[in-house]
DNA sequence: CTTGACCATGTACCACAGTACGGACGTTAG
DNA sequence: CTAACGTCCGTACTGTGGTACATGGTCAAG
């Protein structure tokens, strides 16, 4: 209970005993007091609490660095000296969390597309995972000659703009893009729509062009 | 064309030659022939599809050991188990990116909060905000940031910054480029200092960074 | 025929996140 | 009391996904 060794700890946790010596190296963890005279490290709630907090946000993707940050970020809420700065972190990180969604929702979706599209049974010549993902669909050198056909309208969801300025900049990288005819841009529904033909860029394509500008983008279902 | 040394293929596909390489020592791909005497290898285009599959399959999460069966199982030809081994690998891993989705959007909405409560001055009580992974702890522990040695400070004189978003994308971008150790970015200023080893990446590389998101970029002379 | 870009091999190395081990000592259940 | 287990510390090693040399051979343009 109170006198919570390293085993047990790391039993609760579910992690090694090594594993909570290694993050006390990396400085994760304080070092517990060691009241008696064994030395054997004695844990409070608290730290056990943190640890509980190290493994999720490591289950979530972040890096034992990351999760430095946000645990300095934690702490620092209580101190007087470093609560400037600790806006700017935690909007910096709130930037790296929605990076990191978007990029799982990049991801959900090519996953979600390839189980869809294969069958589930027979020969693998039916699954088209296989074929799916052996296009290049890079970026490379796209469709040479251009036909004239649909245009569209793409939506994208745009995150991280908050001025005219970065309207601008999202305009002016959507503008550069191959097949792009024109395209509004506002900052405050954080929207953007372009007007596109289909068959020479992807909406996908669009948005990762978008994100490039340090943006986050998401492609908005759009009323075909 | 027919004749696709290492280099051609490794940019064909995106990857370093090495890379290749280091595929081939791990039997993801079989080592193609090498017909003349030099000893180049010479490869087949259903290679480069095999190297565009790892490629994409990484992108989609899976690590290489998950490719290699992957691999396998196609390479087991028209097995019937086949599809619907492989489509329940995907959906194993669509779960599982789900779940990481569901959890940063909770993380977000924390730091959304954090972000929100906190004025940017004055006394700060958002501690609360981690309770979405479990936490609370005592005193905070001051890491000390290590300094680095063999850094040089490049400045920037940066045009179209017009809100703290824009100072952001700006930092991020910098933050991202090899060599980088570090950055402030004031658009009340228009100026970025960044922290960079030189050896690792030119001033002007930089700047053409910045380019990319948008802004304008030029060196200021640096006054060491 | 030289020069520079390309390729070959092998080994070493990087960051990351632990894991294992040896030898000594502490704690506790039977 | 003793055996079995827990803990200490430091160092060394693992696996993942590559990168970076060092050293030397090959190819094609000028």
């Amino acid at each position: 209970m109170t006198d919570m060794t390293i085993g047990k700890v790391a039993e609760e946790v579910g992690v090694g005993v090594e594993t909570i010596r290694f993050y006390e190296r990396r400085q994760l963890i304080e070092q517990p007091p060691r009241p008696r005279e064994s030395g054997y490290r004695i844990y409070s709630g608290a730290t056990v609490r943190r640890l509980h907090f190290i493994r999720r946000a490591q289950e979530l993707g972040f890096s034992l660095r990351e999760i430095a940050e946000l645990l300095a970020l934690r702490d620092a809420g209580s101190d007087q000296a470093g609560a400037r700065d600790v806006r700017q972190r935690a909007m910096s990180k709130l930037h790296d969390v929605d990076q990191k969604i978007d990029q799982l929702q990049r991801i959900r979706q090519g996953l979600a597309a390839l189980v869809d599209r294969c069958p589930g049974q027979g020969p693998l010549q039916c699954c088209s995972i296989f074929d799916a993902l052996e296009q290049n669909s890079g970026p490379a050198s796209g469709p040479a000659m251009s036909e004239e056909i649909g245009m569209q309208t793409i939506r994208l969801s745009i995150g991280g703009m908050h001025c005219n300025g970065c309207e601008e900049i999202v305009r002016h990288v959507l503008e550069q893009q191959t097949g792009v005819k024109g395209c509004s841009v506002s900052h405050e529904s954080g929207e953007a729509r372009v007007a596109v033909d289909e068959s020479r860029i992807s909406d996908e394509q669009l948005a990762e062009a978008v994100r490039g500008a340090g943006y986050s983008a998401n492609v908005m279902k759009t009323t075909e």
